[in-house]
DNA sequence: CTGTTAGCGCGTTCAT
DNA sequence: ATGAACGCGCTAACAG
């Protein structure tokens, strides 16, 4: 039924090493042979084998990428950047989501490893100890995406988020606002949580202004999140001149929820965020926020990850990549 | 250094057949020979092999996707569909972009085939000859996702593209409206593209409109594009008293242009699309849009795929999944 | 430059 | 209920 490499060799009168030697662009064959053995492969429609291939050969050329949620926007982005990549340097790519959750995340793990991939790119909630040892019970190198490493003992490649939510307050301080609110993600997720909380207390302490727990929101990332927040921030006697969400959605939400008080954006209150999704510039008034490169997070470290298999030396291990504010119409000066 | 069925097998002091049994649930084992198998395979840490599985039992469990662009919102959704009911069957995924390009498409469908994957799910712009024949090239089972195939040769499900235009279309007649611009994707893709477009022109004629080409704009999907179409309906001398739109992001981009210029949605124009992204609601005006099942559509292209791998009898091949219109408050009677 | 020969790790008869 | 033996399709020495 199958052709298989020994078909083409009987049919090309050689013998299947040199058969495989064609196949996989071996110098040691002559043209002509060559041409011979293409021939005998066009005529059966032969198609390497490639499970038999990584037997023999103990490579696949696949990566396991576990993810979060590829449904989700700035993941999804992640995931281009890193099949882009994978592509050009001929791998394929398992995706699995497994929601950060750690029992989901050992288990795509456990089967990815079984699959012989030949490297790992992980992106998830926290790294615990589990995951380190389901790591360790493989040699297959891994690098952490996106995710952050207590521990510090696993190749990453992320962006400071606490560094891009202090720069993000620090704009808004500089425009004169003192009464700044933060929307935050909620504080158990360590990047795009505490972290960007961290960055935003950084930033008024090192002003002089104190934090107070009445300007401090906990959201859930999402639109209708960044709502609810806004409108207790409305209420408030003090009312917040600048509001600093963990996401663009959120963001947006207060916008919105500004906008339907009858206040302006950002006369009245500015806004200012962290994500610069699509949507940042598809609001009224466009939205500054400060950029992260998800594309790149994941071409990097794909790029990284192909270094590792290939058993190049790799010294730094850590890479951050630069963050960016995008100024847009959002923020103003406090009046 | 790696430890195989052999290996267990001796520590456990039986045969590498007992050990295969076990591990693949065969019943055909005493209880207290399975006990000392698991306790083999716990004390050596033994992983089975999925690539030499693959090449014994000819099945990879592993399932390839050809998608235009993972980090495209839409796709993304059916990936996840896909994914969800993928590990529901204990089948991985392999994704790979392809852009709607048809020679990348060609290419990824024969580096999938050559990583004997069980099934293809194919994601992509118009099947053409040359797809089909690449299909044809392998017997393993296709099903076509949210693409359209005009030799309706091969298993599909999707939904009814011209039908939603259609109705998106008669919601707006059925308002009063007369004067209705679209703003279409690009003619030449099938689904996204034409399809919507004969659904525009149908609802006309079937009302007795005339359909106009001073009031279709060609786009291509973009927010950009949606406000570029809208700012030359705006300057019509029979400006349309309503937009139908080929995506949410160009309605968007079509609703702020209009705001711009000072007019109001819907009060002055009103504005439909389909899509029903999560923008739709994160808009001023919320927008009406006919929401497209994505995430079915890759559950239960996944889900048919399952079926034809079992080899499990499927009478009807062809599935159109239903659209939805979700009426908010981007349409109003007109004036 | 080409052929021979072993495995790669596992599923699967066929005996027992 | 269990074991022996073969083969899946290919790569990788090694020999010539």
């Amino acid at each position: 039924m199958t052709v298989t490499i020994y078909d083409v060799a009987r049919e090309a009168g050689v013998s299947m090493a040199t058969v495989s030697r064609v196949v996989n662009n071996n110098p040691n064959v002559k043209p002509q042979t060559r041409k011979k053995v293409f021939e005998a492969i066009e005529r059966l429609g032969y198609r390497p084998n490639a499970v038999a291939r990584g037997l023999a050969s103990k490579k696949t050329t696949t990566v396991g990428v576990v993810i979060p949620d590829i449904s989700n926007a700035i993941f999804a982005e992640v995931a281009r950047g890193i099949e882009d990549i994978a592509n050009m340097y001929r791998y394929n790519i398992i995706l699995c989501n497994a929601d950060k959750k750690k029992d989901k995340e050992i288990s795509v793990i456990n089967t990815l490893l079984e699959k012989q991939v030949d490297g790992l790119l992980f992106m998830g909630g926290t790294v615990t100890q589990e995951h380190i040892l389901a790591f360790k019970s493989s040699s297959v190198p891994i690098v952490l995406c996106a995710t952050t490493d207590d521990n510090n003992a696993i190749p990453a490649v992320d962006i400071d988020h606490e560094k891009a939510a202090f720069d993000a307050v620090q704009l808004l301080i500089s425009n004169g606002h003192r009464n700044i609110g933060m929307i935050s993600g909620t504080l158990q997720d360590p990047a795009n949580g505490y972290a960007r909380f961290q960055g935003y207390k950084r930033a008024l302490e090192e002003a002089g202004i104190p934090v107070i727990d009445d300007h401090i929101r906990v959201g859930n990332y999402r639109y209708e999140s960044g709502i609810e927040a806004m409108k207790y921030f409305i209420n408030l006697a003090d009312k917040p001149t600048a509001i600093f969400a963990a996401t663009d959605e959120m963001a947006i939400g207060a916008i919105h929820t500004i906008q339907d008080a009858n206040l302006r954006v950002p006369d009245d209150i500015s806004v200012i965020s962290v994500d610069n999704s699509r949507m940042a510039s598809m609001v009224r008034p466009l939205l500054t926020t400060v950029a992260q490169p998800m594309y790149d997070i994941g071409a990097v470290s794909m790029r990284l990850l192909t270094k590792l298999m290939n058993k190049e030396n790799v010294e730094v291990t850590k890479i951050v990549l630069p963050h960016e504010i995008i100024v847009r119409k959002s923020v103003a000066h406090v009046k």
